[in-house]
DNA sequence: GGAATAATTGTTCAACTGTTCATATATACA
DNA sequence: TGTATATATGAACAGTTGAACAATTATTCC
């Protein structure tokens, strides 16, 4: 019965506790650290933005090459020019890219570095798993 | 008319060149080098799974908390211990958690160092925005 | 064994998502 | 002005999602 781990036994006595109310403590003190909902709303909307496999490509693509038209996207990643179209709005109402139209074509690109490091970093775990 | 950058200049030949096909090489340099399908859907998996406000919550709790029981996480951010449970199987499927059973209680915690790197990035973001 | 507790699971349903196809803009060029 | 090209937009459709509620499992304590 007692031949556990130090820790175990802490946890054993942590989980006697909750209902007792003597971690109550410690959830009362990580609720006040908490931040406000809006701000974990935009935090899974910026996740969000990354969490289709078109739109991956397409932020994949745009790491490496810095600047695309959309049809070039869409042969790259081989699907259609008004497939990537819809992505890339969304990607553009989440300032996820900006673009840059000269003449009948328009040029994206990632909007800042912020999303490359947080995009590599998504990179960096999927290959390392 | 050729009132313009050395930049806007380039792009503005690359757009007349689109369609002669003369970019084509640049589209099929990087097409060869994108990865495969599986490669993409594992990521937006990744980011999926980060991408509801009440996971990016009970993710946020974890990378302060390092270890929290599913009630006290319902407690902490304020909804059920079913919604918990819930949003607790995807992230555990997702390999984002892992847990520690002692007795009725489960302790979840973040699966490995990688999630909080990738969390934190993603709340700089945000934060600087 | 029975009651109580922590967590999980199943089901239902409204809301949302991404693709496709058709159509609309915008621009260049003849 | 008319045609071709690059992109954007709208509508419809199948598939997916998350919340809510009920029911179930697993464990502890009496």
């Amino acid at each position: 019965m007692f031949n556990c781990s130090y820790i175990q036994m802490r946890k054993m006595i942590a989980a006697t506790a909750v209902s007792a109310g003597i971690e109550k403590e410690k959830v009362r003190s990580m609720k006040k650290r908490m931040k406000p909902d809006s701000f974990f709303h935009n935090l899974a909307e910026t996740f969000k933005a990354m969490s289709d496999p078109t739109r991956t490509k397409i932020i994949y693509a745009l790491c490496r090459e810095n600047e695309l038209c959309v049809h070039d996207i869409a042969a790259i990643i081989g699907t259609t020019d008004s497939a990537v179209s819809h992505q890339l709005r969304i990607l553009r109402n989440m300032k996820l890219v900006r673009y840059n139209k000269v003449g009948k074509v328009t040029f994206y690109s990632l909007d800042d570095i912020h999303i490359n490091n947080l995009f590599e970093e998504g990179l960096r775990h999927v290959e390392e798993k």
